[in-house]
DNA sequence: CTAAAATCCTGGTGGC
DNA sequence: TGCCACCAGGATTTTA
């Protein structure tokens, strides 16, 4: 489940390979994973050169030279893959975009969630996401501003996109962890200084995962390292790292909430 | 408005 | 050993 850290650290290793390069052609495997029209994709996408390659949320943008962006959100089991043409392609692949040095850019996506966009206005695709929580500007009190006449539990509300971009599940249950905040709590009763704690402790998670290169989980093997750092996350039954009681889970949002029921008030 | 459930998907798991 | 129901989960949509 690739969350902001994870996508942060895919986009920094496709830039070697990807930028400055030109896409020559688009095979789609699996229709639904393409969001804009398969003949409007294979029209507009050739010929275009890579300019950039950045992060917005989860989702990974890869400014073109026609001006278009190119959007691709790997959901849950999504992967980004540079490969010879001439290599293997695994079965999970579910669209192939060519380049004009001999390589492929392969997605692939095993649970099929995944989704590409080829947009000429960005904000077609994220105009709708909330701050990015990383950003120099989003201070402590631009995130308690954001807590102003909202309501209900805390945990959906940190999962919410259009609330702040790019906080999963992993990273959610770390921070409220980090934070002592109880996921279960109604936000309009947290205090200043708990949203002040759970502004730091929201960064520091994210951080943190981008500092380990994210968490390689759900048989999506990325390099990252974090998943041996998880306090909470996954970790039912098992001690608190800080006071030993054994770590609940309830589900919140449909999502599985994992927290130590002592140290988070 | 919030909240919960359904939807899309597949491979791994646990029960029998 | 083999079969199968069940589960996870990001985002959207539907229903209450």
């Amino acid at each position: 489940m690739p969350e902001l850290p994870e996508v942060e650290t895919i986009v920094r290793g496709l830039r070697g390979p990807l930028v400055g390069r030109t896409f020559t052609g688009v095979t789609v495997l699996w229709p639904k994973t393409v969001q804009t029209p398969v003949s409007e994709l294979e029209q507009r996408l050739p010929g275009q050169r890579v300019e950039q390659i950045t992060r917005r949320g989860k989702y990974l943008h890869f400014h073109l030279s026609a001006g278009d962006s190119l959007f691709i959100h790997l959901k849950m089991s999504g992967d980004l893959l540079v490969e010879p043409s001439a290599g293997p392609v695994h079965p999970h692949v579910r669209a192939i975009f060519h380049l004009d040095n001999g390589h492929q850019l392969r997605f692939k996506d095993m649970r099929k969630f995944g989704r590409v966009y080829l947009v000429d206005d960005p904000l077609k695709v994220v105009g709708k996401l909330g701050p990015e929580p990383l950003a120099d500007d989003f201070t402590a009190s631009a995130f308690a501003a954001l807590f102003r006449r909202r309501r209900g539990r805390l945990k959906p509300l940190l999962l919410n996109q259009s609330f702040i971009a790019g906080i999963g599940n992993i990273y959610a249950d770390e921070s409220c962890f980090i934070a002592g905040i109880d996921p279960r709590r109604q936000v309009d009763t947290l205090s200043a200084e708990e949203l002040g704690r759970l502004y730091h402790a929201v960064r520091q998670a994210l951080q943190s995962g981008i500092m380990h290169k994210g968490a390689t989980l759900d048989q999506v093997y990325r390099g990252g390292e974090f998943q041996h750092h998880f306090q909470v996350y996954g970790r039912t039954g098992a001690p608190c790292p800080r006071c030993g009681t054994a770590i609940e889970r309830v589900v919140l949002g449909g999502r599985s909430t994992h927290f130590c029921p002592v140290c988070q008030r």
